[in-house]
DNA sequence: ACCTGAACACCGTTCAAGT
DNA sequence: ACCTGAACACCGTTCAAGT
């Protein structure tokens, strides 16, 4: 009797929450933030609106959850082989993230909006686990570690957010012929800034067309690494 | 003739790009981004939703025009007084944007999607400017401008994005006594966690708690410029 | 040129009802 | 417990019509 209770109360459970999840992103992957409505998501996996409210809660709560999903997995991937320095290992998380958000444009967004929102959530601990696990190995005092976590963790999002590559909202296709097109008009506008008002930029325009995201990024991360001897 | 016509061609012109921006600003200081329905700004200006497409556009270019404003304001705020080192100027520039936030909620979220969605966009630019004005006098050498000056912001922007202080969405009520429950609350969470998967955050719990936002802020650019020396 | 406001084509969320 | 799907209460945008 109770197994037969038991069995006839699930018989209906074939919508999981990690099934709406996969779902949810490769609607997102597909097309972009706004491609993911109730209403689109309920149709691909023959459902109602209703049974999605049930498993995942709120259109945000989902967004949240798949974003969460997807950071969690790059953050755990990249264990890096035995004897890697800490220096390897906090380029290696960094560029895990990177390139998920590489995979999936709509991250940057919502990676952005998660941290803004929720500055101590699920995803930010997670970065600044594995970032500041490393930092003592680095010679950084204990007293210092989180002064230099977070030093590390806010450059890492801070240049992710300006690398999220153009066209994050937008249908995920294009992309590489975009970037050239991107940077052509982006410098021919500046070049039509006054010079006057924008010394700097003048005098870099050449650079920012040049320069490679990545190994800027690696740059910049070297730079706050080499900052970080002085807390020793 | 003439003059009379064009008087007569501007006679009904009441409204402002100027007086829609600013109303746009007053209710999303008041009531966060959900505040900011184009039905609400029409009523507080007693005109018709498609008087403000005319003036403005979509939501959303009235949205990146407030920001933009708010941020620019910022950005020419604070010239120093005379004789200030690079460093300080620097410093001046990020506390500037930092405030701007503090003063508007909303602009924390809004800020990010724009550097996101707009990587070169003027916001960006701007602070490029402000910051990459002041390596060349840090003894930067001129190919590496960029790449300094990209590190400086890259930190400016992550760190301010993540301490966009709590409840950037809601109403913009509270705020004060919020942190110290926010951070009770997130901290109660942490020590949650298993010890042996998150053993960074266990030991800097305490830090965190006791932190100030703006103290580590400025360590943060004090690391970045440290680290900069090396680029000599 | 500038403004009006009704009409339109969407949204996400809720909830009584079914199994 | 799990799912359905119609109903609801909103949205932003458009556009013919007015001045």
């Amino acid at each position: 009797m109770t197994t037969r209770a038991r069995r006839t109360e699930r018989r209906n459970q074939v919508l999981s929450r990690e099934q709406i999840l996969e779902a949810a992103i490769a609607l997102l992957d597909a097309g972009g933030e706004r491609a993911l409505t109730v209403r689109a998501l309920s149709e691909r996996l023959s459902t109602g609106s209703g049974a999605i409210a049930y498993h995942v809660g709120k259109r945000d709560d989902l967004l949240d959850a798949a974003t969460e999903t997807l950071i969690m997995a790059a953050l755990k991937a990249k264990p890096a082989g035995a004897g890697t320095s800490p220096e390897d290992e906090i380029r290696g998380v960094a560029l895990a993230v990177f390139d998920a958000i590489d995979e999936h444009k709509w991250l940057a967004t919502r990676l952005m909006l998660q941290i803004v929102r929720n500055p101590m959530g699920p995803v930010t601990v997670g970065l600044f686990e594995r970032v500041g696990g490393q930092v003592g190995a680095l010679g950084v005092p204990e007293d210092r570690w989180f002064d230099a976590a977070s030093t590390l963790v806010h450059y890492i999002l801070g240049a992710i957010s300006q690398n999220a590559d153009i066209a994050g909202d937008a249908s995920g296709l294009d992309a590489d012929a975009d970037r050239e097109a991107f940077f052509g008009a982006a410098s021919a506008a500046w070049e039509e800034l006054p010079v006057a008002d924008y010394p700097f930029m003048h005098a870099v325009v050449g650079r920012i067309r040049e320069h490679d995201d990545r190994e800027q990024f690696l740059t910049g991360i070297a730079v706050v690494l080499d900052g970080l001897t002085r807390l020793r």
